[in-house]
DNA sequence: CTCGCAGTGGACTGCGCGGTCCATTACTGG
DNA sequence: CCAGTAATGGACCGCGCAGTCCACTGCGAG
């Protein structure tokens, strides 16, 4: 398991937990794990997206079993069948908003090797929380927010989630320091970058205004780009490579 | 729309609007106020204290009023008493709150004019999450990401407090600029500021570390003072600001 | 064909919650 | 001291919710 790394030097454990949850969906310890035929694996996954999309919308707690089974088309009974209650699907749908979110700025998150590189990924990010005419937030925010009680951290699953992202983000930079471009611990970085997009997603949605993202991803990249090394061929600057 | 309209043009007006509510409580129409003797006012006031207190830790959703109730050993009719429902007692939660964190940290938010200044706030944020010994999260934001539902932005009074913030954050940066030590647009680098914290705060509480936070508030501030001026006298190089 | 289990339908239950109502007590001003 | 109103106590209601249960259907293997 290469993702994620350290989190903060004991995510070793948390990450590897994802890799299994998702290999035997959500069964820690060895219950016989039910067999789906192509029906039920189809009905889950209808399921699983329509409360991921309920969830985004209302809230955890404001979407109830009645409306997933509305929504789908299915029977309370269906529910109970794949899910053994509604905490196991929300852990699934968790593990689909992680998914989802990460494949969707896939590209660019894991081809930067480059200021220029970061600044597609930046325009990336804002271009999918506009997509759907007002921002809509970051899925993983916005349950990381409402699923973290007090004194006790995010469910693992979501854990796991931010620490492979910012992962990514690290693997980037450290690409950039590598090719000598970069002067500077990446991890910090990778950790001020993901919090300042998710900040910004927050503002942006509470607001009802993309601004919030903008600057916040702006001002982030403005921190970083305070780190690049001054241009070794004394000529070609590094300001040539503004996109946009 | 409104809101996200107002957001960058009318700021003044919001935080006028904020005042006017605290003011007059949660009646914006005339309907006449209910008059409250000192005792009931004691009362409200405990009312709201552990609302707030209840809801912060397991969230709006979480908190039922009998909660409310046996905290504060009121009756029910005393809740309904002095708020019409409960979505009265969650605006009174929003506006106690704003008032807390914002004053929490006043005396280095109104004073920042520097750089220095700029990173004594950032330490005073950072201990602020610390002081009860895990990472608590903003109360701000926490209630903005419960309470934003799809295509609607935050409660107003939310809103406005996320506007005062970033307004008292803004006058900072703009009594830099006036001083010749910034050379940018204060507004978004305020905004990105408040996103990098919310942003922090965050990742902070869902992962149960400050680190996050840290790196977030240290890559904005980098991110300033890359638009910090060149120091005027040649000699005296800006990295000599740096504190810690 | 038929046996068995995955898949499905939907009624049912217990309860926690927001909210209502009325009776009673404690101030306060005249 | 006596209204009148603020403040309080607490029973009560209806609903929506998570979760249970049992009967039924349909598909696939032997």
């Amino acid at each position: 398991m290469d993702c994620a790394v350290h989190y903060w030097s004991t995510v070793d454990s948390q990450v590897q937990f994802l890799g299994t949850v998702i290999a035997m969906r959500e069964r820690p310890s060895g219950i016989p794990e039910p067999v789906l035929t192509a029906r039920g694996r189809a009905t889950r996954e209808r399921i699983v997206t329509a409360a991921a999309d309920l969830m985004h919308a209302r809230g955890v707690a404001g979407t109830s079993l009645d409306d997933v089974r509305a929504v789908t088309g299915t029977s309370k009974s269906q529910l109970y069948h794949y899910f053994t209650d509604k905490s196991a699907l929300v852990g699934a749908v968790i593990q689909r908003q992680v998914q989802q979110v990460l494949s969707a700025q896939q590209p660019e998150l894991d081809s930067i090797d480059s200021l220029a590189a970061l600044r597609r990924w930046r325009d990336r990010v804002v271009a999918l929380n506009c997509q759907i005419g007002y921002p809509g937030g970051c899925p993983l925010g916005r349950l990381a927010a409402e699923l973290t009680q007090a004194e006790r951290c995010a469910p693992a699953e979501l854990v796991a989630g931010f620490a492979d992202w910012e992962h990514r983000l690290a693997g980037g930079l450290r690409r950039m320091q590598e090719r000598g471009e970069l002067v500077a611990e990446p991890d910090p970085l990778a950790a001020g970058l993901l919090a300042a997009l998710q900040g910004g997603l927050l503002l942006a949605q509470a607001t009802g205004s993309p601004f919030p993202l903008e600057a916040a991803l702006d001002l982030a990249l403005d921190g970083v780009a305070a780190h690049v090394a001054p241009a070794d061929p004394p000529g070609a600057a590094t300001p040539g490579q503004r996109a946009a």
